[in-house]
Order: structure tokens, then C-alpha cells, then sequence
DNA sequence: GGCGTAAGACTTTTT
DNA sequence: GTCTTACGCC
């Protein structure tokens, strides 16, 4: 006991829940990890304690979500461990993957150099797959395609094991782009995201040995975010521990968020059944939000009916209630919003200690052109991530070509950019030598005399082949990532380009691409050893929040799913109104509802101090003003866990938009919800109704009422809502009362 | 073949 | 309001 106690446990501060999560022994282990309970520290404390057992870091296979959270956990490691943990095999699943396959890649046919599509190089293979079978994108949108594309691989099913239904053409149809597109994908020596996984799942099935070599091989399987794992994941997890058994999920439930693209929180709810004898562990002490958010975040996800029992609880008490705004429409809330912030940056809180939430990345415009007007440092975190910008991708092609001669897409994203008088006739001219060759375009192009072609495009195919020629002598001496790049770039005359213009659009493109090079520069000094393909590899694997530095005086914005694992003293959650949040989309369903009122969930729980939720009359949306209603999610909340703030003001008075304002004296607010079923519909929107209306249309701050008994005076304060709500009203006589307004005899001066 | 303009789609969320 | 694609002119 003491051995332990002066050994790695003694280093480690734990709660009674998480120590002995931390130091079971006994087989599979589950650890439900309710937000803020120290989720990270428990997964990287289980790390230290089985390495201070004796294991091998290099043996132990740590599975995350994002590169941030695998970075964090990798530094963790290393400050319990003081040792490096740079060949730990701690990464997200799909990095995981991919090193495992640049290892064994050759028994499934591929070269260990092989690209990886994102899903701009997906839609580019899928349209000339298109072209070529003469399907028409009208009948079946690239979107559908890719969609189930998609959902086959998360569930490991290679187009030669698709159930083929005995009806529709149509699903025959896409079985058979399904196929063309692998078959291509292996021509190109690529593979998208999801063949990541997948592949590593049908290498491993199929290769016994192998298989058998890596389950003696990795000692302990560790997995965070289990909560969000796909078929493919599991099977992959199974295939892994299968020998021992010794697998440590952390996740929750209530945080699952991804089922859009394959998650399925089955995985954790009937994880004994894929690891029988399994032992459940619950965290449910939250470290990092006030009561008053926890009670806000209990009473939401309370309506949620396919969980597991648990609450989470603090024992750090009260905290500012949290408080519901209601907004004209989105320009108000922006600014609203900013004002606030800026208030609160007067006092002891950084920007940086602050975020704004929301369900779409559209969102982000409107508060960007806000706090630019009010001066407000901020930064957007996703968004078109920084690695699918276009003149990015263009960039990178160049080098993903040197890696990957194969890649054709990339030859297409690049051969005649910058314009060098190539069209697709001139493409077509060399995809017919390529095939006669039998080679990718880009060696044809190098094996054929730009003499022969026709006289038009001689001068543009000599000067990429130069280009090419000399950048691959380049890369074959081992010149660094960044001096490739800028060497392409000049050479090439991208950079001229882009520089001839002034516009505003190619200044921001110059910036991008000088960003790019900043990157690489920084990366090529930080990996001295590693390669081209690591850094591409990097790239593409990479997200936004990765990217993301935060900084201290900035603002954070991002999505509600970009916002997961992180946290806030203070968020703002925008935008909280039907067909937003949740989105229209998933209205109908009451599984895809629950996901987003997890999403919600997420999003509050990410705060420590302050929470604001705020939602509008009225957004603009495809540049068309259109009228919304509160989310369900906040009007089926406990009431007595939030403050309802009216802030739409002085409406009736100064009328800037005539129309609306008239519309809401006539025609008091009323909140139709036509897109939830029947029955709740009637019983929330009259309830919503009684309890708002009053609040909406009869009291705002700084208006004078006239009282029965104590006469003239003027409304200096409101507090909560409905039955509820309380004014506070300084009279002319100079007393100061609190009235309930349910009950107070009073008329509109 | 390149470039400009107009019409159309589009917004859920991302490795 | 913004991005992509299609078409027509140079």
C-alpha cells in the first residue's frame, strides 16, 4: 500500500471514483465520464499507472478524437513518465490507422506512399467516376453517393459484400459507383478517411498472423470519446484486445454527438456486450461548472430517455444563474452579445476565457462583422478548414504528387494552375497516352516530348514538365517540406499570380499561402527526421481546432461540435430556436432530436462560470428574414434553473421596421411550432404562451406604469418570468417596491 | 481555351 | 448572402 502510495499513485490526485478506475486490473473496463470529471486525467493516469507496471509506452495503444486531445494526453504522459512519448501510438483513430497501414499496406495492394483523400478529392474522383458511367447527377446527388459510400465503410462492408437487395435499379446503381470508385481509389494509390479504418479492419481480418503479431503486440487498448466510436472503430477495438481483453473506454453517452457520420452510441451502451465480464466504472463529480450551470445542464438532458442512469453533481455550490435572451433578430443578438462581452472584458475576464457557440458554422459571419465593428479581438476556430482552402490544396498538390505520382487528382487540381493555356482537351490528349502507357498523367507527362503534342499546348506541357522534373530532383536530394513548396510555388508562377492581383480575395489567398509556408518552415525545424508524406499526412489528418491557438484577448467562436473537450469561464450560446438548434433537418426523429439536445447539452456543459443562451424572433437566412421560435430545449427546461431576459426593448416606440413591430402589438407573440408533433405542439406553445406573453408584451425595463395605490412610477428592474416575474418600481413618491407583476394592479402610463 | 457574368444551390455538424 | 456551375463571348 505504501509502495504504491510513495510510487506513480502518489504523483497522481485523484477522487475514490477515479483511483479506482485508474487501478483495476481486472479486464475490460468501461468509465462513464460525465463532463468536467476528468475524463483526460483518469485515461492519462490509467497510461502512467500501467507503464509504472511495467509496461511498454511503445506498447499501449491510445486512441483520442482530435490531435489536441492526443497532444495533451502525450504531454501529460511524458510529465508522469519523464520520458519521451514520441513513439507512443497515441493519436486520433484515423492517424492511429494510417501508420498502422503505411506499415502493412503492400498485403492489401498498396504502396506505403499512398495519399489520402479528403472529401474535396472524393467529390473530384466521384464526379469523373460519374462522367465516365454516365450517371446523371440529377438522379443521384455526389452528396447521396458519398453518404453511402460512407456508411457502408464505417460499417466495414467492401462493395463486393453489400447486400444486394433483389429490388431497385437505383441501389444497383450506387453499388456499382461504390465499386468504380475503390477501384479507382487503388489505381490513384489513395484512400479516403474512412478507408482508413476500414482497410485496417480487412487487413487485419485477413491476415491472421498479422493480426495475431499486433494483439501480442499492444498490451492495452485505451479509448476516449467511446461514446462516438462506428462499427468500424469497434470492430477494430475487438480485433485489438480480442486476445486480452485488457481495454480501457472512457466516454459518455450524453455527449454523443456523431451519429451523423456512423457513431453509434450502442457501442457504449452494450459495451458488455462486445467485452463480457466487463466492469463499469461512473464518474459523476464535475469539477468545472458552477451549480447553477450543472443544474441547468441536468434539467436539459433530462429529457433525454435513451441514457444511462447518472447525474452529475458539485460540491461547489450556486454560481450565476444562467440566463435565456431573448433577441429581436440575429444583428441584435450579435451585438448584444458583444456588448456583453465587452462589459465583462472591462472587469477581470479575458477574451480569451470566453466563447461564443453555435449550431452552424454560418453563424460565425454576422459575429465576426460585429466585433470587427466594435473592436472586439476574436478568432474563428473551423469553418472551411485552413487545409481545404482551395489555394492551400493547390499548394500541396504539387508535393502530393512528389509522394504519389499516381495521384491523378491532384495532376488535374494542377496542371493548369496557374494558366498555362491547358484545357481539358489538352488533359484528354494526355490521359490517352496515359492509358496507352498505362501510367498516371503525371508520368506520362514526363515520358512524353512535349513535342508531340499539338502546337497550342507544346509551351505549357515543356514548362510543367521542367517544373516537375526539377522538383522531383529537389525531393530526391531530401530537400525540406517548406523550400519544396515555395519552390513550386515560384517557379510556377502561382505566387506572380497571386501577387499581380489586388484584389481583397487575392490578398487573402497571398496571406494563406505565406501562412502555409510559415507552417511548413516551423514543422520542417520541429521534424527534422521526417519526411514529405508525415507532413502531408499531418495535414490532412489535421482539424481546425488542432490549428487553433488560443490566444488571450481574442474571443473564441465555433461550432457546438468543434467545441467539444474544451472549456470556458464564460460562454454564449447563440441561435437557440427551432429548426436551428435542433436543426430543421432532424426535426422529425426523435433519435437525431436527442443527439441535438446532447448537442445543447455539449455546449453548456463547456462552461465554468457564466452561461447566456439567447434565441431570435426573427433570422436572416439565404439573405430572407425569416421568423423563428425558441427551441424546445430551452422552453422544456425547469424554469427555476434559468432567468428569462426579455431584451428586444423599446418595440412600439421607435419603430425602425414599421411592419414588425406593428405585427407584434396586433397580433401578441405567438409561438406556432409546426415541427413538433400535434399534441405537444398545443400543450408547450400555450404554455410558452401564459408564461412569456406578459413578460413579451406588457413590461419592459425604463417604462412608467401607473399603480391603483401607489401612483405614477417607473419599472427599473425585471426579474424572472411568467407567474413569476417580479418588477422592481421606483414611484415618484421615491419609494422603491418589489411587486409581483401576476398580481399588481397596473396600467401602462 | 480563357474569362466574365448569371443563375442556381445552398447550411447542419467533421475525421 | 455566398459559393459553385453553366454558358456565352473574346
Amino acid at each position: 500500500m505504501i509502495d504504491t502510495e510513495s510510487g506513480i499513485l502518489g504523483r497522481l490526485v485523484l477522487n475514490s471514483a477515479q483511483r479506482e478506475a485508474v487501478v483495476y486490473e481486472g479486464g475490460p473496463q468501461l468509465v462513464f465520464a460525465g463532463a468536467g470529471t476528468g475524463k483526460t486525467r483518469v485515461l492519462t493516469a490509467k497510461i502512467a499507472w500501467i507503464v509504472d507496471r511495467g509496461a511498454s509506452p511503445s506498447r499501449l495503444f491510445a486512441a483520442t478524437f482530435t490531435n489536441k486531445a492526443a497532444r495533451e494526453m502525450k504531454s501529460r504522459v511524458e510529465n508522469y513518465l519523464n520520458r519521451s512519448a514520441e513513439n507512443m501510438w497515441i493519436g486520433t483513430f484515423h492517424s492511429l490507422c494510417a501508420r498502422l497501414l503505411r506499415k502493412e499496406c503492400g498485403r492489401i495492394g498498396f504502396k506505403n506512399s499512398f495519399s489520402i483523400f479528403d472529401s474535396n478529392d472524393q467529390t473530384m474522383l466521384l464526379r469523373k467516376i460519374m462522367q465516365r458511367t454516365g450517371t446523371n447527377e440529377s438522379t443521384v446527388s455526389i452528396r447521396t453517393i458519398m453518404s453511402y459510400i460512407s456508411g457502408h465503410k464505417n460499417r466495414c462492408i467492401p462493395p463486393g459484400e453489400v447486400q444486394r437487395s433483389r429490388y431497385g435499379i437505383y441501389e444497383q446503381e450506387l453499388i456499382e459507383i461504390y465499386s468504380a470508385y475503390q477501384e479507382e481509389l487503388h489505381k490513384l494509390q489513395a484512400m479516403d478517411f474512412d478507408d482508413l479504418l476500414m482497410n485496417t479492419v480487412l487487413l487485419l481480418r485477413e491476415n491472421p498472423a498479422l493480426l495475431e503479431a499486433y494483439q501480442t503486440y499492444f498490451e492495452y487498448i485505451l479509448v476516449d470519446e467511446y461514446q462516438d466510436t462506428n462499427r468500424a472503430q469497434l470492430l477494430l477495438m475487438k480485433l485489438l484486445a480480442g486476445r486480452h481483453g485488457r481495454i480501457f473506454a472512457v466516454g459518455d453517452d450524453d455527449q454523443s454527438i456523431y451519429g451523423w457520420r456512423g457513431a453509434q452510441v450502442e457501442n457504449i451502451l452494450t459495451f458488455e456486450h462486445d467485452f463480457p465480464s466487463v466492469k463499469i466504472f461512473k464518474l459523476e463529480q464535475n469539477y468545472r461548472s458552477s451549480g447553477s450551470i450543472l443544474a441547468f445542464a441536468n434539467s436539459v438532458i433530462a429529457s433525454n430517455s435513451r441514457r444511462s442512469a447518472k447525474r452529475l453533481w458539485t460540491d461547489r455550490d450556486g454560481g450565476e444563474r444562467v440566463t435565456v435572451s431573448r433577441y429581436r433578430d440575429d444583428r441584435h443578438e450579435a451585438s448584444a452579445i458583444a456588448e456583453s462581452i465587452k462589459k465583462l472584458c472591462q472587469g477581470n475576464i479575458r477574451g480569451g476565457e470566453i466563447a461564443v457557440l453555435f449550431r452552424t458554422n454560418a453563424q460565425s459571419r454576422i459575429f465576426e462583422e460585429t466585433f470587427i465593428r466594435l473592436r472586439i479581438p476574436y478568432i474563428i476556430v473551423g469553418g472551411i478548414s485552413f487545409y481545404e482552402r482551395s489555394e492551400v490544396k493547390d499548394a500541396l498538390a504539387y508535393i502530393r504528387l512528389l509522394v504519389n505520382r499516381a495521384d491523378n487528382i491532384s495532376f488535374e487540381r494542377i496542371y493548369n494552375t496557374p494558366p498555362r493555356g491547358l484545357g481539358e482537351k489538352a488533359l484528354e490528349a494526355l490521359s490517352q497516352i496515359a492509358s496507352e502507357k498505362k501510367t498516371s498523367l503525371l508520368d506520362a507527362l514526363l515520358i512524353t516530348d512535349p513535342g508531340q503534342f499539338n502546337d497550342r499546348w507544346k509551351k505549357g506541357f515543356s514548362e510543367l514538365r521542367e517544373l516537375f522534373e526539377l522538383l522531383i530532383d529537389e525531393a530526391e536530394r531530401g530537400t525540406r517540406v517548406h523550400e519544396l513548396l515555395e519552390e513550386s510555388l515560384k517557379i510556377s508562377g502561382y505566387m506572380d499570380l497571386l501577387s499581380a492581383q489586388k484584389t481583397e480575395e487575392s490578398e487573402s489567398r497571398l496571406e494563406n499561402i505565406n501562412e502555409l509556408l510559415n507552417t511548413t518552415r516551423i514543422w520542417s525545424n520541429e521534424n527534422p527526421g521526417k519526411g514529405l508524406e508525415a507532413f502531408l499526412e499531418e495535414a490532412t489528418l489535421a482539424t481546425d481546432v488542432d490549428r487553433w491557438v488560443q490566444r488571450e484577448d481574442a474571443v473564441n467562436l465555433m461550432t457546438l461540435h468543434s467545441a467539444k473537450g474544451l472549456e470556458f469561464r464564460i460562454v454564449y450560446i447563440a441561435g437557440c430556436e427551432e429548426g436551428n438548434l435542433p436543426a430543421h433537418q432532424n426535426s422529425g426523429d426523435d433519435a437525431k432530436i436527442e443527439e441535438e439536445r446532447r448537442l445543447f447539452y455539449v455546449g453548456v456543459t463547456r462552461a465554468k462560470e457564466k452561461l447566456f443562451c439567447s434565441f431570435v424572433d426573427r433570422r436572416y437566412r439565404f439573405g430572407e428574414l425569416q421568423v423563428r421560435s425558441p427551441s424546445r430545449f430551452i422552453l422544456e427546461t425547469d424554469p427555476s434553473v434559468y432567468y428569462m431576459k426579455d431584451e428586444r426593448g423599446d418595440f412600439g416606440l421607435h419603430q425602425e421596421k414599421p411592419n414588425y413591430f406593428q405585427l407584434q402589438e396586433k397580433a401578441p407573440v405567438r409561438f406556432v411550432r409546426s415541427d413538433i408533433p400535434e399534441k405537444r405542439d398545443e400543450r408547450k406553445a400555450a404554455s410558452y404562451d401564459e408564461e412569456f406573453s406578459q413578460d413579451v408584451v406588457e413590461y419592459r425595463r425604463g417604462q412608467y406604469i401607473k399603480h391603483k395605490n401607489y401612483g405614477r412610477g417607473k419599472i427599473v428592474d425585471i426579474s424572472g418570468f411568467g407567474n413569476d416575474m417580479k418588477l422592481t418600481v421606483l414611484f415618484n413618491d421615491g419609494t422603491r417596491r418589489r411587486l409581483m407583476a401576476k398580481f399588481a394592479p397596473l396600467v401602462h402610463e
